[in-house]
DNA sequence: GTTACTTTGTTTGTCTAGTAAACAAAGAAA
DNA sequence: TTTCTTTGTTTACTAGACAAACAAAGTAAC
C-alpha cells in the first residue's frame, strides 16, 4: 500500500521536524523554533510539550531576552538513550558508546587475530556485553546497535562476502539481534564511514559526497542528496574493483588493472616490499604502513616516492569518480587517510589534471576528520537514525 | 524554511496519488483506487470529481460488475494538454509533440549543418514554431518544453559547455521561454534520454538504472530510487571521460585513456579509417556508422571485427559502471545502439568477466527500446513532470 | 517610576480534510 | 422473489493545524 496523507502524517512530520530543529540547533526557544520552522507557535508549545514528556527534550533556565520577555530554553537530551557502534576490521575492533548525539561515552579496541565467523561473532558478542555496564542509565537505555563490516551486506543484515575476513553468508544481524534483543543495523564498513563524516566529521552541511574508504582494499560510501546510496541489491560502492589499466596486476577478485591493485595499503605494501628488497635494506621484518609512515616523516625518499606514487593512482581513480558523480566533496578515510601529509599533493595534482575543468573547480578533497572512529561513530549513528525513525513510525 | 505538514500538504498529497494511479492504471473505478490506496472512499471521490472538474480524468462507462453493482470507469485525460520535446543532436534535430502520456502527436527530424549558438536557436525556434499550428485544442494547450542538449546545464537552463555543438555559455532556457512563454525545461541529453527509457521504454517498473548514450561521445543519465542524479552541480554521468587505460589515444579533454576515446562513434570510426587504409579499400569515402553497420549485415570480417572490439571496450567501461552502482539495469542508448547485434556479445562476455559476480547476477543489460526517440521523448516527459509538479504546488 | 512597547508562550475558537458508518442504487445469485 | 455484494454518496465525527487574543514578563523611553 502506498503512503497516504491523513492527520497522523502532518503530526509525525511536524513533531519529527521539531525533534530535528531541537536537536541540531539547541538551545532553543519555542518562539524561536516556530520561527524556523514556520510552525505556529500554538503547534510548536503542543508538540514540544509532548516531547519533553518522553525526555526527548527538557527545559533549561531562561535564555537572554531580546527586548522582551525572557525566552525558556529548551535542551536536547542526548542522554536519553546510547547507542553501541562497532567497526569489524581486518586486524582490530573498534567499539563503543555513543550518546544520541553521537558524544562517545565508551570505546574499546581490541586486536584480532582468528577470523574465523565462529570465533570473531563470539569475540564481537563478547566485546559488547562488555560495553554494557558502562551504557549510563537513560529512559531508552540501549537503542541499538550498528556494525561496519568490510564486505558486502545485504538488507537483511546478512554478510554475503567478507574476503578480508574470509566470510561468506554470515547472519549477524539475526545473530546479534536475537543475542541482545534490541535493533541491530550491519552496513558495509565503507558506508558506516561516509555515514559518520556526514553526521559528525568532514561532510557536515554537505549533501552529495563520496567516503573513499582506503584500507588493505578500497571501498566507497555514496552519499547523494543526504542519503546512503546503496544500490540495485545492497552492493554499491565496490569502486576498488573499478578497471584503471587493462594490464595490470591481478587483484583477489580475478581481474587485472584493479583501483586496488595500484592505490591501497595492500598495492603500497607490495611496491614496498620490492623497493626495500632492491636497495638490499636491512630491515629484517617486511614493512608495514606504520613503519612506511614513520620513515617517510624521517624524510626517507624511497619511503617519500613510495606515498606520491600511491597518491598520484588515489587522485587517478579518485578523477574517475569526480566525473562520473560530480560531488561537492571527496572524504579521504580509513588507514590511508593517516598519510595525507605524503600523498596529498600527488592526490591534488592528479586529481586535477585528470578530471574535467567544471567537476574539478567545484569538488574539493578532504581527510578523514574523525581518524579511527568514522566507521564505528557512522555505525552507532546508523542505529541513531534507525531508532528514531522507528520512533517516529510509532508516535500517533 | 523547511517543509511543514499542514491540511493543504495533505490533500496534495493524496490529491497526486489519486492523480497518479488513474494515469497509471486507468480505466479504474473510484472503489477500486480506494482500495489500491488505501484511501477512504469518500475522500477519493471528492478527490475524484475535482479531479475531473480540471480536466484530468473523465468517467467513461459502466464497467464489469464483479457481483455487485457496476463501477463508473475513469480515465486518466491524456490529451488535456501537450509537450514539446526536443533532442538537439550533433547533425540532427528531432522534435515531437506529445500528450501528457507520452504519446507521440506530431514529430519532425531535420538535419543541421550551422552549429552556431546563434544560428542554431534561431532554427530551434523555428522547428518548434513550426509544431505549434498541429498541437490539439485542449484545456491547457502546450504545458511545455524540454530540450535535450549534448552538453553541461546547469540548474538555470544555460548550456554552459557543449565541445560538439561548440557553444559556451548559451542561456537557452530564458531564450526559449521569452519567445514561448511557457515553462522550459533544459537537460543534458543522456538524462534526457535515462527519463525517457525509465517512462516509456526498457526501464518501467526499475529504480536503478543507467542509460549510456554512446554517439560521438559517451554520456550517462544516472537514475536511483526513481529519480534523475543530477550531481553537485548538475555534471554528473560524465563516464565518457573515465579513464580506462594510463596511455591511451588522446581525448578532446585533453587526458589520455579516456573511455570515448575506446568505444564510441568516433572511436569506432577513427578504427574504420586505419583499418579499411591498410586493406587498401576502394572505398572512396571515409566509412561512417551507417555504412559499417551494412557492411556488418553483409558479413564483411572487418566491420564485424570493429563493432566486437567496440563492445568490449563498452563492457569494460559497463563493468566498472556496475561495479560502482550495482544498478538494476543498464540501457545502451543513442546512435551505438542500432549496432547491437553486432556488440551485443563482445559486450555482455566483456562484462560478465570483469564485473564483480554478486553485481554480475544482479545486473541486466538492455538496448534503447524507444531507438532515436529516446531523448526528445524524454525531454517530453521532463516538461510533463514539471508541469505536474508546479500543478501539485499550485493545488489547495 | 510610570508608561509604552516587545517578546514569549498559552488559551480559545475556527477551519480543513480525513475517516467511519449508514445508506441508496444497482446488480448477481440463490 | 429474496438475499447478498458492490459501488459511490451523504452524514456525523475527529484530529490537528492555524489565527487571534491574552497573560506574563521583560525592555526602553520619558
Amino acid at each position: 500500500m502506498k503512503i497516504t496523507g491523513d492527520h497522523q502524517l502532518i503530526k509525525k512530520i511536524n513533531k519529527y521536524l521539531v525533534l530535528d530543529t531541537i536537536r541540531r540547533q539547541f538551545p532553543i526557544s519555542r518562539a524561536d523554533i516556530s520561527a524556523r520552522t514556520g510552525l505556529n507557535k500554538a503547534t510548536v508549545s503542543a508538540l514540544v510539550n509532548e516531547l519533553i514528556e518522553s525526555s526527548f527534550a527538557s527545559e533549561t533556565g531562561l535564555g537572554e531576552s531580546s527586548g522582551g520577555r525572557k525566552p525558556v530554553m529548551l535542551l536536547f537530551n542526548e542522554r536519553a538513550g546510547f547507542a553501541i557502534g562497532v567497526d569489524l576490521g581486518v586486524n582490530y575492533m573498534l567499539a563503543m558508546i555513543t550518546d544520541l548525539s553521537g558524544a562517545v561515552v565508551k570505546k574499546k579496541r581490541i586486536d584480532i587475530a582468528e577470523l574465523e565467523a565462529g570465533a570473531l561473532t563470539d569475540k564481537l558478542k563478547k566485546t559488547i556485553r562488555g560495553l554494557m555496564p558502562h551504557v549510563p542509565a537513560s529512559p531508552y537505555g540501549v537503542i541499538g546497535i550498528g556494525i561496519g563490516v568490510p564486505g558486502l551486506v545485504d538488507d537483511q543484515g546478512s554478510v554475503l562476502s567478507a574476503p578480508n575476513l574470509g566470510w561468506t553468508d554470515v547472519p549477524l544481524q539475526s545473530i546479534l539481534a536475537e543475542e541482545f534483543g534490541v535493533d541491530v543495523v550491519i552496513d558495509n564498513e565503507a558506508n558506516a564511514g561516509a555515514l559518520g563524516e556526514k553526521e559528525f566529521g568532514a561532510g557536515r552541511d554537505v549533501s552529495n559526497l563520496l567516503y573513499i574508504s582506503v584500507g588493505m582494499g578500497i571501498g566507497a560510501g555514496i552519499i547523494l542528496n543526504d542519503t546512503l546510496y546503496r544500490g540495485f541489491s545492497g552492493f554499491s560502492g565496490e569502486v576498488g574493483h573499478m578497471a584503471l589499466a587493462q594490464d595490470g596486476p591481478l587483484c583477489g577478485c580475478g581481474n587485472r588493472g584493479c583501483w586496488e591493485t595500484f592505490a591501497s595499503e595492500k598495492a603500497l605494501l607490495v611496491n614496498a616490499r620490492a623497493a626495500y628488497d632492491d636497495a638490499a635494506d636491512a630491515d629484517a621484518a617486511a614493512p608495514n604502513l606504520d613503519t612506511l609512515l614513520s620513515l617517510a616523516r624521517q624524510g626517507d625518499p624511497e619511503a617519500r616516492r613510495l606515498f606520491a606514487d600511491t597518491g598520484r593512482w588515489l587522485g587517478t581513480g579518485i578523477a574517475n569518480l569526480v566525473n562520473v558523480f560530480n560531488p561537492e566533496l571527496i572524504v579521504i578515510g580509513n588507514r590511508m587517510s593517516l598519510a595525507s601529509a605524503w600523498i596529498g599533493e600527488a592526490v591534488y595534482e592528479t586529481l586535477d589534471s585528470r578530471s574535467l575543468a567544471f567537476h574539478r573547480s567545484r569538488a574539493s578533497v578532504a581527510y578523514s576528520q574523525l581518524g579511527h572512529s568514522s566507521a564505528a561513530l557512522g555505525a552507532a549513528s546508523m542505529a541513531i537514525q534507525r531508532f528514531f525513525s522507528t520512533m517516529k513510525a510509532t508516535w500517533e
